[in-house]
DNA sequence: GGTGGCATGTATCGACGATACCGCAAGGCT
DNA sequence: AGCCTTGCGGTATCGTCGATACATGCCACC
């Protein structure tokens, strides 16, 4: 949200309603935009048409999104914030493995359950910063943190989220893209369970969680390695050893 | 391809070199509308612009592929036939699993040197019957029934096929949205070994745990730690970032 | 040499995204 | 209290888009 405008700290008596009025306009706006999306398609979403539905002269959209690409992004925001909100997710999962796969089922649920929105929003590459959509992505990533810390992970961080997303992707726009009977839920599992074989160890790398359990395991482990030099690997043993020792 | 026109058949005499300039011209608008769609984009590519680039009349452009959707459906058809002509496919291979990554990184290798076309293809839904397209299916279901002659098949021969796709799908589409300095190459051998994985029956090779996912997990389990300074952290940090990614 | 049919070329239509311009209502200043 | 500035809402309009009607002219055929 941007700051304040001067008008808006200028008149700062009638502000708050203003500022509301504006913003249930805006609500309006996209919610005759969602409307028209999905009842008619994503031709049918065009500036007047998004007016007359909405109740408001053309140049407002302009005026309250600056461009049409600017409604179309808030359009997808507000239908992405609206399903992450419907959803809630488990703050202390047991099975971070089974977590994932939640995850990765509720991604693929929000395509499956808009499929004019997620094409909207995942069709052509660019856009990427949107408060839902880091919004999401945050808990993605807590959740690769937790299959990271138990020792799940088999790849990098960055590049787990990036299968992930590529997975979920793949599964939604193929689905979407199969005439109904031909769509089989088979499809999905399958790609959920590659995913999860590409993303995650059988066992995890650890056996005891916690950062002693990790240090343990790491210099256990270590030996073979020769990426750091024995210099480093020296003094990376005697750390090893107290976190080792601190739990 | 329709059948010969009335107006072909009944001036037979020189209906190979009008038929010829036709598709003659033809192929010069596809051409144009290629050039515009890799230079400048998607929106580019209007039929005025279209028309001028390829040398002729804007209603032309109608005559010869009746709608803007039946100009893209020629784009599409054109370069994925002629990415096709440019491969040739092994015949008999020797290793069928081998032969199956290989024509995933060709579906994949497609995308990647063609984007806009690929996103013009494969963004939106829809469209599946053009004689270049069904041609690729044929290459790639002759793979997938060698796949099973050989009893290499997890799945069924259809399944297969999706499954295919979407990971291709996932990969080149997730892989244009990232930044170009993001894009890591083992996303794409990942998400193809997860393929081969789910398609066949070969099990992947059993990776020891090594020193990389302890690292890892020391990495994602330590901010709670307090045993080392903060200048030790930050060099065990770097450390573990060096172990994590050489796995 | 007509004659009919079809491709070519011009002009134009309705709709789209986007914006300039005008009136007006609401504080601020003197 | 009255004037004035400031910014918002409403009307009209612009340039471009996809698509098409209509006139023109070319060419084979009789």
């Amino acid at each position: 949200m941007p700051p304040r405008s001067p008008a808006e700290d200028r008149a700062a008596a009638d502000s708050d309603t203003a500022a509301a009025g504006r913003e249930q306009t805006r609500q309006r706006v996209i919610e005759a935009a969602i409307g028209l999306l999905e009842r008619e398609g994503r031709d049918a979403v065009t500036t007047r048409a998004v007016a007359v539905a909405a109740g408001v002269q053309a140049p407002a959209i302009y005026r309250l999104f600056g461009d049409k690409n600017g409604l179309l992004e808030a359009v997808a925001e507000y239908g992405f914030a609206a399903f992450l909100a419907a959803k809630h997710v488990d703050p202390d999962p047991q099975d971070p493995v089974e977590d994932l796969k939640a995850g990765w089922d509720l991604a693929v649920e929000f395509g499956l359950a808009n499929p004019a929105l997620y094409t909207l929003m995942y069709s052509e590459p660019g856009n990427a910063t949107s408060a839902a959509f880091t919004a999401g992505m945050e808990i993605l990533m807590g959740r690769i943190r937790r299959l990271a810390a138990g020792g799940w992970l088999r790849v990098d961080e960055q590049l787990a989220a990036t299968l992930i997303h590529a997975t979920a992707r793949g599964a939604v726009l193929t689905w979407l893209s199969l005439p109904e009977d031909e769509r089989n839920p088979a499809l999905l599992t399958a790609l959920r369970t590659a995913m999860v074989t590409a993303v995650t160890n059988q066992q995890p790398a650890v056996r005891d969680a916690g950062p002693a359990g990790a240090a343990r395991a790491l210099r256990a482990a270590l030996p073979e390695q020769t990426t750091l030099s024995s210099a480093e690997q020296h003094l990376l043993r005697e750390w090893l050893d107290r976190l080792a020792a601190d739990g």
